[in-house]
DNA sequence: GTCTATATTTGGATAGAC
DNA sequence: GTCTATCCAAATATAGAC
């Protein structure tokens, strides 16, 4: 008997329909703001009526569920992985990646890193994305010989700060993203200095 | 005859009811988000019916605006006017404000430095609070010998990433806010070291 | 100035025919 | 699966009596 694979054409056009219902959702985000999403003209793009929608997600909140599980994974995709040779470099590459991801879509990163729709928790995924990518920080900031515990924090603020700028005062433009590069040699300047001061020396408070 | 003021009981009693309404709406973004003002609740706060806040406020806009203008003069009002001896530490002291004046009512920061009403644009007051800040923030600069053209850009980056920081991940507490002169530091020490470089060094991008 | 009553729009969600 | 019809709730805003 030949191993044919079992094709679901029902369930395969199911699938498309759900995709091109996504689609129409970001279209509509990007458009409207994130939480503009209107069930009704969301209908109307892909030629439905509202009622018709919820033979393929539950509610609204399902919709931005799926949004996010498409934004999540985008990013866990498209985060470089492999260290570069240079300690210095690999920092920068995490946070051209971050700014750069961000900045290509304000209202995926509203969704997936700001909380700004009331009442959607993400729930599990959103610690993974964040947390797995934080991970990833603390190690390229070991090899960089950063082991400071403020480190992750403040390398955190700068690059949420680029961003948020970036976004929101020259949105399309690099007025922030080709600051990148210099703020990181700031923050490893600064971190490798400090590491070589006695603890004694710096300041309570 | 004596120069007696004449004192309107009319409109005082106009201003109070207007500064009672401001408050209420104040405790309500403070409460359930900046968006989710509702002027039936809040007429049903201070006893009335909704239809009785269109006697003091045009429209919903027109609240906002208030609230608004009430936040800039609070912020203004309070911003540190004297420039202290160290050149450093009147850097500190703006970036100390300013994530401090944040995060102390992030419904405000939204209102404020955010824009995240719908169809709302604050006019001419928003350029003055923020150009006049800049502008303060460049003149300190300059006391510190900083003359890059992109350090102004640099640091409010560093600023607003710490607010975000702090209200996103912290909110009432000081984790990024603990940060801040080691951040000032560090951002210090870099544009004072890369001012010694001659410019042909800086690589070209 | 404040109220009642209402207009108008818009939103998410459900029932049931086909 | 898709539709029509409808429900229900909430929103801003206006008209007009008192």
């Amino acid at each position: 008997m030949l191993d044919i694979p079992k094709r679901d054409r029902r369930a395969e056009r199911r699938a498309a329909t759900r995709a091109e219902i996504l689609d129409a959702a970001w279209a509509q985000v990007r458009a409207n703001g994130l939480a503009a999403l209107s069930l009704r003209d969301l209908a109307r793009t892909v030629g439905m009526q509202a009622p018709s929608l919820y033979s393929y997600f539950d509610s609204k909140h399902a919709i931005y569920d799926a949004m996010y599980a498409q934004g999540a994974r985008q990013f866990v995709e498209a985060e470089p992985s492999d260290q570069p040779g240079d300690p210095l470099e690999g920092l920068k590459q995490l946070v051209r990646f971050y700014v750069g991801f961000c900045a290509a879509d304000a209202a995926r990163y509203l969704l997936l890193f700001q909380r700004t729709i009331p009442g959607f928790e993400p729930s599990a995924e959103s610690f993974a994305i964040s947390e797995g990518s934080l991970e990833r920080v603390g190690q390229r900031m070991a090899a960089c010989g950063i082991t400071d515990p403020d480190a992750v924090d403040l390398f955190t603020a700068i690059g949420t700060g680029l961003t948020d700028q970036q976004l929101s005062n020259d949105p399309g433009g690099d007025r922030w993203i080709r600051l990148i590069d210099d703020a990181v040699e700031m923050f490893h300047d600064y971190m490798t200095k400090k590491a070589k001061q006695p603890p004694a020396r710096r300041r309570a408070r």
